[in-house]
RNA sequence: GGGGUAGUGGUUUAGCUUGGCAUGAUACGUGCUUUGGGAGCAUGAGGCCGUCGGUUCAAAUCCGACCUACCCCA
């Protein structure tokens, strides 16, 4: 498995060994969740849960099914996704009057119900969000938790009484983000997207993106202003307090299970899976290292230790399967748990016991009555420096350039006057795509790569994974 | 969207050219010996060869369609 040498198969590899997910699954782009890949997944829902809740976001629910003349009233968003829908055409053997279609997203689902519960402006802000399967039928070839037709999705949505208060919601969801991404030890940018990439319906799009170590971005989500767009067709209005009825403006924040393959794609090295302690089923395994005439005593000593460790808070597991301790660090090494911790007849006759990071190898002694502690700060310590290292990874991964000619496989960074037609001709002749322009101001000061007109804007230009 | 490669016990693989008992490894079960970086021996179980159809006395093998996975190009 080399990483380096070709991401695409390590990646397809160590999915598979790691035991994330069966694609054996006979449907194109629809895998199962294992019990290791769900645990991974559920971790990252319940990090998300806890960051919108805390905001005041209300957790709901809506059908899967969507009645075909609901999604039809947004002219710009069913030209979007009408052709990657699944249909529902029949009940039984008897054909539907009107079609359903499986939610390849949620808005014409839930925004009918909305202007129902939106009558005043003291019903505002909605401040909404849901877990659910969504499902698109990409034509591309599909990739576990990249690119998939069955999509385990988060997406909230919002409505506001103006323009203004839905910024307000677009910032507050670039903070959640910025919580959440940490957690996840995930470096990423916020990008805003063409005009002409925007998300289908919406006022203006901004991209979460990140880069793999292939050279191609991966966008691992992505927060929607759509002003006014979808309540005036949708009906969704309020009585404001002089009387007047005004429709909302609302957001929408979505995230996939695509940030599972990122974190896979990002911290995995040549050995296998890196988790990040946050996301990690297991954050220590305690493993006895036995020897003749003292299996006993180290087995207990070992179960101690756990015991202990665990009451400290941390996700512990101890390895008592009958296999040589080789055969674990290895076993462990590819599952990506963040640290190992040792204990044999030698570490108990020294009061000590051996740490080994999972990201970097590196081994430790720390004394046995500070056991939780030590493998606390290490936990600590293990996050902070995935995190970095992520981070200088995709820095160096961006090279401004200021002319189109030889560019390497990297994420590219140029300026760009604005235009479309400057726009069109940088993708034509990059044979690549404009991801977007910085939403954070980078105090850039160039010229457009194509027309050459001063801009305080760069532009992003990858291939998209 | 266009082109290509491949599907054989859980995984991996031989057999396909030239139709005739499906091969090994690994993983798994059991027993004993082992245990600080992938243990050894013994023994056991597991496959109607991706699906459907065609040719044939006979198909994993030849032909067709479909499904799925992977690769390259747009």
């Amino acid at each position: 498995m080399k990483k380096a040498e070709d991401f695409s198969e390590w990646y397809n590899d160590i999915v598979e060994k790691a035991n994330l997910t069966d694609k054996r699954y006979p449907v194109k782009g629809m895998n199962v969740w294992t019990p290791y890949g769900w645990k991974i997944m559920r971790a990252i829902d319940t990090n998300i849960r806890e960051e919108f809740d805390a905001t005041s976001h209300d957790e709901v629910c809506f059908p899967l099914l969507i009645p075909e003349d609901q999604f039809a009233k947004e002219k710009e968003h069913i030209k979007g996704f009408d052709t990657e829908v699944f249909w529902v055409t029949h009940a039984g053997l008897t054909p539907l009057d009107v079609r359903l279609l499986l939610r390849p997203t949620s808005e014409t689902a839930m925004y009918p119900i909305f202007s129902l519960w939106v009558r005043s402006h003291a019903d505002l802000p909605l401040k909404t969000y849901q877990i659910v399967n969504t499902f698109r039928y990409e034509t591309k070839q599909t990739r576990a938790f990249i690119r998939v037709r069955e999509i385990h999705f988060f997406e909230s949505h919002t409505c506001h009484a103006d323009f203004e208060d839905a910024e307000r919601q677009v910032r507050e969801d670039y903070e959640i983000l910025e919580r959440l991404a940490k957690r996840w030890c995930i470096p990423y940018k916020l990008l805003k997207r063409t005009d002409w990439d925007k998300f289908p319906g919406a006022a203006y799009t901004v991209g979460i993106d990140t880069v793999l170590p292939n050279g191609r971005t991966l966008q691992l989500g992505s927060i929607h202003q759509y002003m006014d767009n979808f309540s005036k067709p949708y009906e969704i209005k309020y009585e404001g307090e002089d009387g007047q009825h005004r429709y909302a403006h609302q957001t929408t924040f979505g995230m996939s299970e695509r940030l599972v393959g990122a974190i896979v794609a990002i911290h995995g090295d040549d050995k296998g899976l890196v988790l990040p302690p946050e996301v990690a089923t297991m954050q220590a395994v305690v493993i006895p290292v036995l020897a003749k005439g003292a299996t006993e005593a180290v087995s207990q000593a070992a179960r101690e230790l756990a015991e202990e460790i665990r009451q400290a808070g941390i996700r512990t597991h101890l390895d008592e399967r009958d296999l040589r301790p080789g055969a674990k660090y290895y076993d462990w090494e590819l599952k990506g748990v963040p640290l190992r911790v040792e204990l044999g007849i030698r570490d108990m006759e020294k009061g000590v016991v051996t740490l080994v990071r999972r990201d970097t190898g590196e081994k430790s002694l720390a004394h046995r009555k500070d056991a939780a502690g030590a493998v606390k700060d290490m936990l600590d310590k293990i996050a902070a420096d995935l995190l970095t290292n992520a981070g200088s990874i995709m820095d160096a991964s961006i090279v401004t350039v200021d002319s189109l000619d030889d560019l390497p496989d990297k994420f590219i960074r140029a300026g760009w006057c604005g235009t479309e037609e400057c726009g069109h001709r940088i993708e034509d002749r990059t044979e690549r795509n404009i991801i977007g322009t910085p939403v954070e101001g980078e105090g850039f000061k160039g010229m457009c790569v194509v027309c050459g007109k001063p801009t305080t804007t760069p532009v992003y230009i990858a291939r998209a994974m």
